[in-house]
DNA sequence: CTGTTAGCGCATTCAC
DNA sequence: GTGAATGCGCTAACAG
C-alpha cells in the first residue's frame, strides 16, 4: 500500500520531487521571493503530492524564534483552573496574538511538579514571550522569570516585581460602588474582603476604606480566606446578630436618612418566611459589599434564608460581573471589568515589548471598571 | 556589567567550563549514566555558573519527540472558551500527562484563522499526541487529523470518525433520571433537548425517549439551539399553557397516582405570588427534564416567575452537575459526570496508544454517570 | 567512562 | 533565480 508508514517527507523530498534544490523550496516556503513562477508551481505540486508539512522544531531552531507566546495560569491545586474571567482573557489574548502571527499556547501550573516543569520549559526558549496569570501573590513563581530572556507581562499588579502588568482599577471600582450604596442612603456596611494572599483583594479593600472615610469600622469587615461562595454565607452568618431589623432599612430610606430610628416596622418580609432567628437591630447593617460575585452570591443566599429581603432590607454588591451575577436572585449589582479586554491589552503590551518598543520599567496599565446596576443594590 | 545581553550559553559553553567534551555534558543531562562522579560534579557547577538551560527546539529536533501533548479546545467563536467541565478535564489530563513526563499545552481554536493555524501546527509535529475537545459535531475539524502521524483521543463519541474517544454514558444517565421522575409519580414530562449539532445532546435525548417508552410524546419536547440558560426560559415560556395547575401535582402525588384528576386544589402557591398568567391544566406537565444544568436553571427561574413551586408543582432536573447546580434555588437534582476523570482517562488512553499498546480501531470508553439527589426533583 | 562524529529539518548566507 | 554550504543546539551511535 502507498499508505504504509513511510517517514514524514522533508524539505529535501519535496525538492527532489520538484526537481529543484531544497534551498529553493525553503525560499518558496518563506514568502516565495526570488523563485520563478515555474519552479513555484512545481514546488507547490510536489508539496501537496508529498503531503509535506514543515517541521516545527527545525524551524524554530533555525530561525531562533518560536513564533509562540505562552499564557501561563498559576493556581493553587484545589482551585478551579480556569475561571470565567481567565477564560475571557484567554479569548482576547488569543485573538490579538493570532492576528500578529503568534500561536498562543497555555500552560497550567497547579502543582509543584507542573510548576517546576513549566519553569524549566520557560528557561528553554519555549516561547517568544509570556503572559502570566498568577492569581496568588506567590512572587516566588514570578521571581523565577527574572532571568528569562523573553519578555513577560503579568495580569495583576502588586507584589514588587518589576514586570509590566495590566490590571483593573480595583481600588476605584470598589470605592465607586461603595459610594453608590452610601449615596442611596445605606448607613452601615459590612465588607467581605477577599483572601489576603491576593493583591487584588487588598486593592479592593483599600477602595472600600477610602469610600467609607470616617465611617469605616474595622469591626464590620470579614476576611474571607478564598474567593468562593461559602465565604459569603459564613460572613453573613457570623454577623447575623448585627443586621438591621427587617423592614427598617427600607422604611428608613423611604422616610429619609435621619428618621431611621423612629421607623421600625416589622412587616414587609411576609411571604418570604422570616423566622425567629431574625432579630435585627435598628441601626444594624443594611448593606454588604463583597469583594467578588461569588461571595456576594453566598451572602444573598444566606440573607434570604435568614428572612431578609435583598435589596429592601439589605443591599448586596459584588465585583467582577461574572456570569453568575445574572444567576443570583435578585440579580447582582456589581462592578464590571472587561476580562476580554484584559487579555487583549496584555497581549498588545507583550507584542510591543517583543517588538522592542521602549517603555519604562514597571510599566503598568490600569483598565477601567464600571458599575452594573441591577437589582441587588 | 556581567548582566549584559550576552548570548544564551549552549552545551558547548558548559563543556568548556567543565573541561569536558560536550558529548559528556549531553550524557549528564540525559540521565547521567556513564559519567564519572568527578565530571558530573564539574558539569553541575559549570551549568549553574553559566546559568545554562537546554534549548527546547534543539532537543525535540534531535530526539524526534516533543515530550508534549496538545489539548485542543474547539468552540464556536462566541461561546465561553473554557467551560467548567473542560476546566476540570484539563486538570485531570494535566495531572496524568505530567506524571508521565509530558508537558500539556492547550490550544484554542475558536476562529477560522486560529483553527487553520492550529491545524498547520499539528501537521508540523508540534506534539506527540493530541487530546481533542470539540464540543460541536464539526467533523471537518476532526477530519483534518486523519493524516496526522501522532495519536488522537477525542472527548466525545459520535460522528463517524475512527478516533478513540472517552465519553460519558449520556444515554443511560438521561434514562436513569427520567425513570427517577416517573417513579416518583410524575406523569407528564417536558424534555428540553440540547442543540442538534451536538452528539451528546442526541444521546441524552435517546435516553429520555427510552425511559418514556409508550408515554413519549414528541409534542412535549423543546429543541434548544444552544446549551445556554435562556433556552430553559424560552422553553418553559413556550409551554406555559400546558403546565399542570399549581398545587395539583403535589396533591396528586400525595394522594396516589390515579386520583390526580379529582384533586385540584389551587392553594399552596400562596406567598410565592401566583399571578393571573398561571392557568394550568389538571393533566398538565409536572416535570421538566433538561439536557443540561444551565437550561434547567433557566427553566426553574421561569417557572418560579410564573408562580410555580419547584419541585412541589413541577420537578426539574439538569445534567452535568456543574458548579451552578448548587447555585439554583432549589438546588438542582441532576446527573453527575466526573469531568476530571474524563480528562484523566483521555490522557491515559492517549499515553497507552503512544506507548504502542494495541487496541482495536474505534476504541471508545464510556464513563459512568450518577444521579445527584437534591431539591429540585 | 569519554571524546568524536554524524545527523535532526530547516533558514540563510554565499557564490554562480 | 538557483544551488551549495554552513550552522541552529542537541542527541545518539561510535570508537577508544
Amino acid at each position: 500500500m502507498s499508505t504504509m508508514m513511510r517517514k514524514k517527507p522533508t524539505i529535501r523530498d519535496v525538492a527532489q520531487l520538484a526537481g529543484v534544490s531544497y534551498g529553493t523550496v525553503s525560499r518558496y516556503l518563506n514568502g516565495g521571493e526570488h523563485v520563478s513562477p515555474d519552479a513555484a508551481e512545481r514546488i507547490a505540486q510536489a508539496i501537496s503530492k508529498a503531503q509535506y508539512t514543515p517541521n516545527n522544531a527545525a524551524r524554530t531552531l533555525a530561525r531562533q524564534r518560536t513564533h509562540a507566546v505562552a499564557l501561563i495560569i498559576q493556581v493553587e491545586s484545589n482551585e478551579t483552573i480556569v475561571q470565567a474571567s481567565v477564560s475571557a482573557a484567554m479569548t482576547g489574548a488569543n485573538q490579538v496574538l493570532g492576528d500578529a502571527g503568534y500561536q498562543m499556547v497555555t500552560l497550567i501550573a497547579n502543582t509543584e511538579s507542573s510548576t517546576e516543569r513549566i519553569l524549566r520549559l520557560v528557561g528553554s526558549d519555549f516561547a517568544d514571550g509570556y503572559l502570566l496569570f498568577s492569581m496568588s501573590n506567590d512572587d516566588q513563581f514570578a521571581e523565577s522569570f527574572r532571568n528569562v530572556g523573553a519578555p513577560v507581562v503579568r495580569s495583576e499588579i502588586g507584589g514588587d516585581l518589576p514586570y509590566p502588568a495590566v490590571d483593573f482599577t480595583n481600588e476605584q471600582g470598589q470605592y465607586d460602588i461603595t459610594r453608590y450604596l452610601l449615596d442611596k442612603g445605606r448607613r452601615r456596611l459590612l465588607y467581605i474582603c477577599g483572601p489576603g494572599y491576593s493583591p487584588t483583594a487588598l486593592n479592593r479593600y483599600e477602595g472600600f476604606k477610602r469610600a467609607m472615610g470616617d465611617q469605616f469600622r474595622e469591626g464590620d469587615v470579614y476576611f474571607a480566606d478564598s474567593w468562593e461562595i461559602d465565604n459569603g454565607e459564613m460572613a453573613v452568618a457570623e454577623f447575623e446578630s448585627r443586621f438591621v431589623r427587617p423592614g427598617a432599612a427600607a422604611a428608613r430610606v423611604a422616610a429619609g436618612a435621619d428618621s431611621a430610628d423612629a421607623v421600625a416596622a416589622d412587616s414587609g418580609a411576609a411571604g418570604a418566611g422570616v423566622d425567629a432567628a431574625v432579630a435585627g437591630v435598628a441601626d444594624g447593617i443594611d448593606g454588604v459589599v463583597c469583594a467578588n460575585d461569588d461571595i456576594a452570591m453566598g451572602a444573598i443566599r444566606r440573607l434570604t434564608h435568614m428572612g431578609y429581603r435583598v435589596p429592601e432590607d439589605v443591599s448586596v454588591t459584588g465585583f467582577d460581573d461574572s456570569p453568575i451575577a445574572l444567576l443570583s436572585d435578585p440579580k447582582l449589582t456589581t462592578v464590571r471589568q472587561d476580562s476580554q479586554l484584559h487579555g487583549e491589552t496584555m497581549a498588545r503590551l507583550l507584542l510591543d515589548i517583543m517588538d522592542g518598543k521602549p517603555l519604562g520599567e514597571r510599566h503598568t496599565v490600569l483598565l477601567p471598571t464600571t458599575i452594573m446596576h441591577r437589582r441587588s443594590a
